[in-house]
DNA sequence: GCGAGCGTTAGT
DNA sequence: ACTAACGCTCGC
């Protein structure tokens, strides 16, 4: 999910998106505030000479209120997100007036009508009396006339914060003094206030945290995730005992657990290309990692009463026939486990469409795509990869399913019947195109079938004619996987504190940054706001210009000339701060959102975390792989006569 | 190469 | 809480 946040510059001139610093021509300064922002960096810049001379910032035109729209469902067209679909909702009552319209429109977008368990955390928050990070910072920059959070921040030289639209009104009036201490506030700032970037940073980044919070905090397997390094990995002593999974690594796709039918690239963040057709994978953990199939062990992926999102080839059970195109798939169970040794057992009992069985014939009733993933292990088929590995190939639809007696002989296998319907070509053809409907295959095992279930109902995935590929023709169903995946409460208890911590922790030192003295380059202490709207440390600025007084003595020739005034530049920008220096006023509410952010932050340091209680996951390993590390899935390389040329990066399962 | 012996995850 | 699940590694 990309968030499309638009930051100004910094009183540095570094625009606070990118982090570079524009050069004058790429620079754009809002018509109202006075703002620099970076133009490459905005979402829709002016075209036009005459627009970009009336330019107005994303801030003053109101151009960030909306919140943009993702997480468009795959496939479906460009409705499906939750967020659009609430406020179609919202629309269509009728029994709503246009004012509680807007308003629950406005609740919606604010996050503030987002999920009851948020609500609760919330409550109970409040009860204790604590509050987060944004909270805190959010509460502390009121304006002093309308009392609301501070919209375009002015700073006086007496130390005080207003809206610029108060500032300015409160001036209009012909007033010279600070409304709130009625210092006298200079002429240069009445005619031309600057607006505090520091602050704007500080109360931006609240905000966004505090979406993030909202519209994050419903998927905990995506947060929780963070903790997860990017490797799955095992531990030397997991590894001595034979102990395979020690962890898994973290999901790179943004798709919950449910997701049905192809990973396309606005669930991936990493290569913002999605899961292609062909890309392979080590193990299952990796294949887990890139969303294509979650369970570790398992051979199908799904819900009783939802149905099945994809399937693993791995040739565990020999009534299997792989026919590429179309495979005939087993169910899961019947197995005698009791030796706990799944590949080398038996058939023990008969299958029933239960659990997994029923998820499959499930998606065969509403004709949900199925993603199929083959596994190199899988040796009587000719379509499973070669190499240990594990290739995603696209999906599949299950047109019947029926329960036959196995190859084992006494007992009764679950059975299904699986046909191709992806947009992409599979791996072993030359295709350009992906599949066209196809007739159902002739299978002779059909005659000796019983329990035979085939779909009534038109399929939710289907062959658009018009369109000439496969799609959604009935919304996917909404994801079911919101709350957290560890079951362990106490692990979960873990979890949940190693995040807000881990999360706040984030937010406190980037709130921190903001608040960096220009001068010293630390976080400032007793922080002032010169006229031109720039921040120091109190102590550095004065330093700066120590010895330096206001008038300037002028002698010639014995004579005393009249008395010069010295001039101070502002060390960020050239205007003159020589009468501000001569008394500069601790900016006392950005003060004591520096020192709380400080204070949490020795607090946390100070209250160690108890390893003990996440024992066996990623503590015990030294050498945990690093960021940036992540093991990338293969895409097969087609070969054509150019390619076969140039062909010696060709991929290792193509030998 | 086989299989013991373990691991994690998630459905129920 | 229980346990099934087309896995994984190491030692024999």
């Amino acid at each position: 999910m990309t968030r499309d946040t638009q930051f100004p510059c910094d009183p540095a001139g570094v625009c606070m998106r990118c982090k570079s610093t524009p050069p004058p021509e790429e620079s754009l300064t809002c018509g109202t505030c006075v703002t620099p922002w970076h133009v490459s960096c905005l979402s829709s810049p002016p075209k036009t000479l005459e627009s970009t001379l009336q330019w107005l910032c994303p801030d003053c035109s109101g151009e960030t209120d909306a919140l943009p729209v993702s997480g468009v469902a795959a496939g479906y067209g460009s409705v499906g997100s939750d967020l659009v679909v609430a406020i179609h909702e919202i629309e269509a009552d009728d029994s709503l007036s246009a004012e509680e319209k807007a308003k629950k429109r406005q609740q919606l977008l604010s996050g503030k009508a987002v999920v009851h368990e948020d609500d609760e955390e919330e409550k109970k928050r409040k009860s204790k009396g604590k509050k987060t990070v944004d909270e805190d910072v959010l509460s502390h920059f009121h304006c002093s006339f309308c009392m609301q959070l501070l919209q375009k921040p002015v700073s006086t030289p007496c130390g005080h914060n207003a809206c610029l639209k108060c500032f300015l009104k409160w001036m209009g009036q012909g007033n010279r003094s600070c409304g709130t201490c009625r210092s006298v506030v200079p002429e240069s700032m009445i005619s031309n206030p600057h607006i505090n970037l520091s602050i704007v940073s500080a109360i931006r980044l609240a905000r966004l945290s505090k979406r993030v919070d909202a519209s994050t905090s419903k998927v905990v397997h995506v947060i929780s995730n963070e903790d997860r390094p990017d490797k799955a990995f095992r531990t030397d002593r997991a590894k001595k005992l034979g102990n395979a999974n020690a962890s898994s690594g973290k999901i790179f796709v943004t798709i919950p657990r449910d997701h049905f039918g192809p990973i396309t690239a606005e669930y991936d963040p990493v290569r913002n290309q999605g899961v292609l057709v062909g890309e392979s994978w080590k193990g299952r953990l990796t294949a887990r990692q890139w969303g294509v199939h979650f369970p570790l062990v398992s051979g199908i992926a799904g819900q009783t009463s939802y149905g099945a999102q994809s399937v693993v080839l791995a040739g565990g059970y020999e009534d299997d026939e792989d026919h590429g195109e179309w495979f005939l798939y087993t169910g899961s169970g019947g197995r005698d486990l009791s030796t706990r040794n799944l590949r080398t057992n038996v058939q023990g009992f008969d299958q029933v469409f239960l659990k997994f069985n029923a998820a499959l014939r499930l998606s065969c009733q509403l004709g949900y795509p199925v993603r199929v993933v083959r596994s190199s292990k899988d040796i009587h088929s000719a379509y499973a990869p070669e190499g240990e590995l594990l290739r995603y190939d696209g999906v599949y639809r299950i047109e019947k399913c029926w329960i036959k007696v196995g190859v084992q002989g006494s007992y009764k296998v679950c059975r299904f019947l699986f046909i191709r319907c992806d947009n992409e070509p599979a791996p072993w053809t030359s295709d350009e195109h992906g599949d066209r409907p196809r007739p159902l295959p002739n299978v002779p095992e059909l005659n000796m079938a019983t329990n035979l279930f085939e779909r009534k109902e038109s399929p939710s995935w289907d062959f658009d004619e018009g369109e000439g590929r496969w799609r959604w023709m009935k919304p996917p169903p909404a994801s079911r996987k919101a709350v957290n995946n560890v079951k362990d409460p106490e692990e979960r208890k873990f979890l949940r504190k190693a995040m807000t911590s881990a999360r706040s922790n984030t937010m406190r030192a980037r709130l921190l940054k903001e608040f960096k003295c220009q001068i010293c380059q630390q976080v400032m202490t007793n922080p002032v706001t010169t006229p031109c709207a720039h921040n120091f440390c109190k102590a550095c600025l004065v330093s700066k210009f120590a010895g330096k007084t206001l008038m300037r003595e002028r002698s010639r020739g014995g004579r005393t000339l009249r008395a010069q005034k010295n001039v101070m530049k502002c060390p960020c920008c050239p205007t003159d701060i020589a009468e501000f220096i001569q008394n500069p006023q601790v900016n006392r509410e950005v003060a004591e959102v520096i020192e709380k952010l400080k204070k949490q932050e020795e607090e946390d340091n100070a209250e160690p975390v108890d390893e003990g209680e996440c024992s066996g996951t990623s503590h015990e390993e030294e050498t945990l792989p690093v960021s940036g590390d992540a093991e990338q899935p293969k895409k097969r390389i087609k070969l054509d006569i150019d390619a076969a040329v140039s062909a010696t990066v060709v991929e290792s399962d193509m030998k």
